[in-house]
DNA sequence: TATAATCGCTAAATCGATTTAGTAAACAAC
DNA sequence: GTTGTTTACTAAATCGATTTAGCGATTATA
């Protein structure tokens, strides 16, 4: 009494069309070689269709080793950076019929072994790979897999398949956006030195003084890392440098900024009035900042779709794979950016 | 000169051990019926080890009927409450060597036809229904799949399948916490009242009150929704409604929290000072928010674990499904609360 | 010594699709 | 009227596991 009720399988349809299941197969997969009577081919989709027939993509996965699914490595499954991108990832993947099987590597894990789990246990088609940790283990670790995957939101030497954004061009606006407003002394809250969106966005951040005629002042950026509780203590450490205080920041992430402006307001230093802020990549929570923190918007679950897109393109045997810089980045004002005061 | 190097099948590690197939399966599912001599089973694990054998669970799902894939259905990915069920979910499924498919419901998709699809077409084991949208629809529709499903965060009539968290509990803990603070004024920010958590702890705040000996007063609730603007919203509907001004605000989210907090900035009123604010549902914004605020943390990741295992419970034989309250909660408090004011 | 029971395994069927090879029927060409 | 082509399909093999049925060898029982 346990299973009653199959799924209709291929040889319902094929009986119930009267004809044998590779004709059902073939019609059904569209196959061009495959010569058959109009009458026939409409006999076989209607009976597919009127027992609503879905074909096992195990039975078929079985013969064509293929899954048709692909991975998803992340970490900080909660923060709104990942979401997004798996947010695209998982749209693309259903657009192309493929399906989404997460798997979140918690800062301990063992990089490699995740692959490796998803390649060899559950057999996925392809990787997307969404931060990888280190460019020095885990590289060589996807690249001895032999397996189709693709980078997201980074780089790494000898890797063509990555999709990013332009984390360069939008640190970039942010100092453009600040410099408009008269701001010269513009302090720069960085990610960790050693990774890979947090030198795009000093590169950035550089490029924007330079372009401004500032020079660059190394006693104004401090390594904050990506987290709010960083962005407060590089804040603080700023302001107990002893460098003359700086009339704008610009910073490495959303959390950052916003640990940074709670310590201004816990100093009695006002955002904008006395020293205007900027976060890196949007988000719901910068409306809520008091005040509302002006971001640099960014394109983050394009990049997943895009990526993803890409992936199964080259699962599929498309052999080129060309990297993608995804350009649009805008700023997007509110409340924590004004003109520079005298 | 496509594929040289498959993984292992069976047949390699048999031929490698001297055996024949069934054998290898048998002695590494641990198959109490088949009797083998120690020296053959060790062979057996010896060749599968050195081969780094693992099951195709495509194979093993073809015979067996099944995925040993669960769906899970969520609306708003970048909402940190489903990313957090999400994470709980994920580590649930890897600890029983399932493994999880998203599927992501926007606004605009039937509910039925999603849960359809990982049925059919991705022909998961069991489906995790994050918010089930409309009672009404979902439920026969998920009852029709006949298959293994659990609802996350919700209870629904004639489903005995569900983990939810003490949304009830956990909203009297704030009434209380404001109480023994000396409020005798709270508002309600509740959320759409045909919702599921929102008349949870809506009724929670009116627990809280009657055992505090206050007496429920409709003015002090305004719906609200979960939004942070809906939180503004309503903040500003409750200052302009003429009723005497609430010393305290319990909201049903942090993000309408922290919504109802900007608005009280805009007006010049102070938080704590004037008005202390509760939001339920803790998160990393409460600590960046200004004030810090106090909150109602409740154990997410952990509705999202056990609502996973007793799903897999489930479909691995195990009758008997009770739905299970998970009653930890606790008041974190921030600096958003503090004493009434004279 | 013949028969039964137990041990330790294997052969073959099966799951539901795809793919390769082939075949019957209709028609054309020589 | 035989051979060759084309048309429209089907039979059988296959993917890699599991499961059912069963078989030869050894030990126990009558």
């Amino acid at each position: 009494m346990r299973k009653k009720s199959h799924s209709p399988t291929i040889s319902d349809v094929a009986k119930r069309a009267g004809v044998s299941a590779p004709a059902v197969s073939r019609v059904l997969s569209a196959d061009k070689d495959f010569v058959v009577r109009d009458e026939t081919r409409q006999r076989i989709i209607d009976a597919a269709k009127e027992l609503n027939y879905q074909p096992s993509q195990m039975a078929r996965g079985l013969r064509v080793s293929r899954t048709f699914s692909l991975g998803i490595v992340t970490p900080e499954l909660d923060n709104p950076v990942h979401a997004r991108i798996i947010y695209g990832a998982e749209r693309a993947a259903a657009d192309h019929g493929y399906s989404l099987l997460i798997a979140h590597r918690s800062p301990d894990m063992d990089e490699a072994s995740i692959y490796e789990r998803l390649v060899r246990h559950n057999r996925v088609d392809g990787l997307i790979v969404a931060t990888l940790q280190d460019e020095q283990t885990g590289v060589p670790a996807l690249k001895k897999l032999d397996h189709p995957f693709v980078l997201v939101n980074r780089k790494a030497k000898g890797v063509p398949h990555y999709v990013v954004i332009d984390d360069e061009g939008g640190s970039k606006k942010a100092v453009e956006h600040l410099v408009a407003l008269g701001h010269r002394r513009i302090a720069h809250l960085a990610g960790e030195s050693h990774r890979y969106n947090a030198k795009c966005r000093l590169r950035g951040y550089r490029a924007g003084l330079k372009e401004a005629g500032l020079v660059y002042e190394a006693g104004l950026v401090v390594e904050s890392g990506y987290s709010q509780n960083g962005g407060a203590a590089a804040m603080r450490e700023l302001l107990d440098s002893g460098v003359k205080r700086p009339t704008a920041i610009f910073a490495a992430t959303l959390l950052a900024a916003a640990g940074a402006m709670s310590v201004l307001r816990e100093e009695g230093i006002r955002v904008p009035e006395d020293v205007s802020m900027v976060g890196f990549n949007d988000g719901s929570i910068a409306e809520v900042l008091a005040p509302p923190l002006t971001t640099v918007r960014t394109p983050i679950d394009e990049m997943g779709y895009q990526a993803t897109s890409a992936l199964i393109k080259h699962i599929e045997g498309d052999e080129e794979f060309v990297g993608t810089t995804l350009p649009s980045t805008e700023i997007v004002v509110r409340a924590s950016t004004a003109p520079v005061s005298q």
